[in-house]
DNA sequence: TATTGTTATACTCTATAACTATA
DNA sequence: TATAGTTATAGAGTATAACAATA
């Protein structure tokens, strides 16, 4: 029995985590952490509250993972210039040159496993991906606004 | 800048996974829960040590798995017929109808994210996906090998 | 009064290492 | 000697709730 699409789906996302995993331990890297540092190398220097918007974790949890990659070196934690309350945190010079060679990486995996779809089809598996996505996402939405009424 | 094929299929993981956790909480179950409950009911009663095999998580971790599960109902702890060491972990009676019914719902998400695809094309993305699936898989076990070495 | 970040506490998933009972 | 499962311990991610400083 062929496996569904969805469960195709499921497995190259939990490869790809894995993979990722093994890759970053040792760097003291995990992927919750570089999840941040993703978020933080596409917004610029961001509030913990934005942060927490943009990880979908609570701001508390973003106490924990900005302690963690302080430590080791990936972020730091600057005043914020008009709210006293606030903070910065911005990547450090070390940490953007790791993003971008990430970035670099992940783009050529991409490139790599759309190799393994026949050149006249990849234009259809990108949109129909795609369009999944965003149907899903939709679903979701709707499943949760049901949840809040 | 359009996402990558890459991300957008990292993020129908992720929009999945979180919509998943939500409709199971408050059922006691989690992610990795109900992955040992889906090993389970394909498998059919299996000891811990092979459901450590094929949840990818290590022994010790399915003994704090089947102790929530034992606790919650799902799942029950019977003596291996051969082996006095050995246990085999099954599923009550309701945990089989609460698979059943998840499997059902699973493939008919299935059916309804094909449905955001045009007709003419979903064998098509159907075919490209599983191709980039099968080559991830390749990559990452060469990946694997190469650290052995 | 509302917001930002933190301290306090707790639960889950995960791992390694040492130990017991059996093979 | 090797295997199945557990106890002990630890770290990471996550959450809620209460609190301080600031808006």
């Amino acid at each position: 029995m062929e496996p569904l699409l969805l469960d195709r789906l499921l497995q190259i996302a939990d490869l790809f985590q894995r993979d990722m995993a093994r890759a970053f331990e040792g760097a003291g890297l995990t992927t919750a952490r570089v999840h941040l540092l993703w978020a933080l190398q596409h917004a610029g220097p961001s509030t913990q509250q934005s942060l927490a918007v943009l990880c979908g974790v609570t701001p508390r949890n973003i106490t924990g993972l900005v302690d963690a990659l302080e430590l080791s070196g990936h972020v730091r934690r600057t005043p914020h210039p008009s709210d006293r309350r606030a903070v910065l945190v911005e990547l450090t010079d070390a940490a953007v040159e790791t993003m971008t060679r990430m970035q670099a990486q992940h783009t050529e995996l991409n490139a790599t496993l759309l190799r393994a779809v026949a050149p006249e089809d990849r234009a259809v598996v990108e949109t129909g991906v795609a369009q999944i996505a965003q149907h899903l996402e939709r679903l979701v939405a709707e499943a949760a606004a049901r949840r809040t009424t």
